[in-house]
RNA sequence: GAUUCUGUAGCUCAGCCGGUAGAGCAUUACACUUUUAAUGUAAGGGUCCUGGGUUCGAGUCCCAGCAGGAUCACCA
């Protein structure tokens, strides 16, 4: 395929040939030893600069200044950046000064793999340094890497800012944006600090199908694809819950994943096709334990992170101090839309709805308008941690019903700056009643509602052989990462957020078939 | 899906009332033995997102499309 290269790739490329004209491999294969890496360099030299006699650090090649008989280069390894002093006789003792002159200052690059070995020293300004002996390119680079310079107050120039250009080549903007860097090792640490805490609660973490023939345990539209083999349609799955429980049925008692799960609907800047959800299911336990477990989680996350409960997240501080506050679903309405939902009616609930211009669809029942109410008015409100607990029965099929109060079920979701972080509760066991609540989705689809659950006959199959007494919950970890990276869109803590392709897309390749 | 803004050099951006393209960084060449967004001098580098239209003439005005952002609606 024909190429149109630009002025500065062709001459990268005219450098790889000159490079392999002199006998040097621009993509060398024996390992190269690494025996430091700069922050570790930068954080231990002031103590001791007799470890540092001899190091060897690999990495990118960020910035070169050319002072003539010597140069200052930066090298950026996974940790950080480290000053490269590099003189012109150190480099070639000899008279040969090729290495110097021709290899180093004209064919590298910024953007260029290499390894460099010295020693440590601090420079007359006061900055820590490699005095490089010998140095190794380790792997040439072809396209020019934008260049994003910093000044002494941290304020940057040039910094590549447009989005598309972020999340298209995010291997570009990892490399020149550190706190890209920053962003997804906190997402990472996020899940590690879960996973140690559910493990350490005696959970074991499980696998369950992403290919379903029933997406169930959720209201969504799936993503459909075909097996060849069994000629059957399969769904990509937008919950684990109902596979969980099978679990919890087969004796486990607390089980746990991280689900990819998927669903085709709109994308926006908290929305992706593809996201994570944490759900995790213990026997024996109730929603009441639940938001105990979650708000300790949470709090203990928060803790890892900062090492502090509270997070600044734009201009306000969020404080993940357990335990965090409860308000049941009627006493927010109460308390915010001065509405009491326990003695109204669907009728009087759509009237509310009216009342302050919040749309309503002829299929919304009881539930669904009371959810309406709750959006538009309570929920902007919960911007510390709180557990609404307490929702109506019909949007909640899955959840058993309230052990005092008739036509609520022990639900609770976890309210975070506005936002739903968590959603809760004790799991429906009653096989015969988890029948009928479902029958009473296919009611719902029959007045219109899209949204309503599939069945699962194999999961009522299971509950049927007897369900222990169960607390269920799912964390959008999406979400919460954002929250915990002060970061407004989904794109920000998803290395490959789903773009539209840029150009046509090609003619769709022939399916191999087996 | 609706509204709105944006798309110009590798990157960040100017470009007036319509007259065939500009800066900084980066690149190339030269100078300089501790620089800090290194500096100085010089040079090269463009499918102005795509396709139509208006015009003697379009980066600029009009229409359509593509991609992205923001706001709104729905979902997590």
């Amino acid at each position: 395929m024909e190429q149109q290269l630009s002025e500065q790739e062709r001459i990268r490329r005219d450098k790889l040939n000159e490079l392999r004209r002199m006998g040097i491999n621009p993509y060398p294969a024996p390992e190269y030893h690494v025996s430091h890496v700069a922050a570790d360099i930068k954080a231990r030299f002031a103590q001791q600069p007799e470890a540092f006699t001899q190091v060897r650090i690999a990495g990118r090649l960020m910035s070169m200044r050319d002072m003539g008989k010597a140069c200052f280069a930066v090298l950026q390894d996974h940790s950080g950046r480290l000053q490269m002093y590099v003189r012109k006789d150190d480099i070639c003792p000899g008279d040969d000064k090729s290495l110097f002159d021709i290899v180093f200052k004209k064919l590298l690059d910024i953007g260029d793999i290499m390894g460099a070995e010295g020693y440590v020293f601090t420079t007359k300004t006061g900055e820590i340094s490699l005095h490089v002996k010998h140095f190794t390119l380790l792997s040439k680079a072809l396209r020019p890497l934008p260049i994003v310079k910093t000044d002494d107050s941290g304020q940057s120039f040039d910094a590549v800012s447009d989005p598309e250009f972020r999340y298209r080549q995010r291997y570009v903007d990892l490399i020149i944006n550190p706190q890209v860097r920053d962003t997804f090792v906190k997402r990472s640490k996020i899940i590690n600090c879960i996973r140690r805490q559910l493990n350490a609660a005696g959970m074991l973490e499980v696998e369950t199908p992403i290919l379903q023939s029933i997406p169930g345990g959720a209201t969504a539209r799936p993503f459909i694809t075909h097996h060849n083999a069994l000629d059957i349609p399969l769904y990509l799955r937008i919950a684990n819950e109902l596979y969980l429980k099978r679990l919890i049925v087969g004796g486990f008692d607390g089980v746990y994943e991280f689900a990819k799960d998927f669903r085709n609907e709109g994308m926006d800047r908290t929305h992706n096709p593809e996201f994570t959800v944490l759900e995790f299911y213990v026997a024996y336990k109730d929603y009441h334990w639940m938001m105990q477990f979650c708000e300790t989680l949470l709090e203990q996350v928060v803790l890892d992170l900062y090492g502090s409960t509270a997070v600044q997240v734009g201009a306000t501080t969020i404080n993940f101090k357990a335990p965090f506050a409860r308000l049941s679903m009627r006493e927010a309405l109460l308390q915010h839309a001065g509405i009491d939902i326990s003695t109204m009616d669907e009728a009087a609930l759509r009237e509310a709805c009216k009342q302050r211009h919040i749309a309503t669809e002829a299929h919304m029942g009881r539930g669904k308008l009371i959810d309406a109410l709750f959006g538009e008015t309570c929920e902007g409100h919960c911007i510390q941690p709180t557990f609404i607990t307490d929702y109506p029965v019909d949007m909640s099929p899955l959840t058993k019903a309230h052990r005092s109060l008739p036509g609520y079920v022990e639900r609770f979701e976890l309210m975070v700056n506005g936002k739903e972080l968590a959603n809760a509760y004790t799991e429906l066991n009653d096989p015969l009643e988890q029948r009928t609540r479902f029958d009473e989705q296919l009611k719902l689809q029959a007045r219109g509602d899209d949204e309503a659950m599939f069945i699962d006959h194999d999961f009522l199959r299971a509950l049927e052989y007897a369900m222990p007494p169960t607390a269920g919950i799912g964390i959008g970890i999406d979400r919460l990462t954002m929250l915990l990276t002060n970061q407004a869109a989904i794109q920000e803590v998803l290395f490959f957020p789903q773009m539209r392709p840029q150009h046509q897309t090609p003619q769709t390749h022939e399916q191999p078939t087996t």
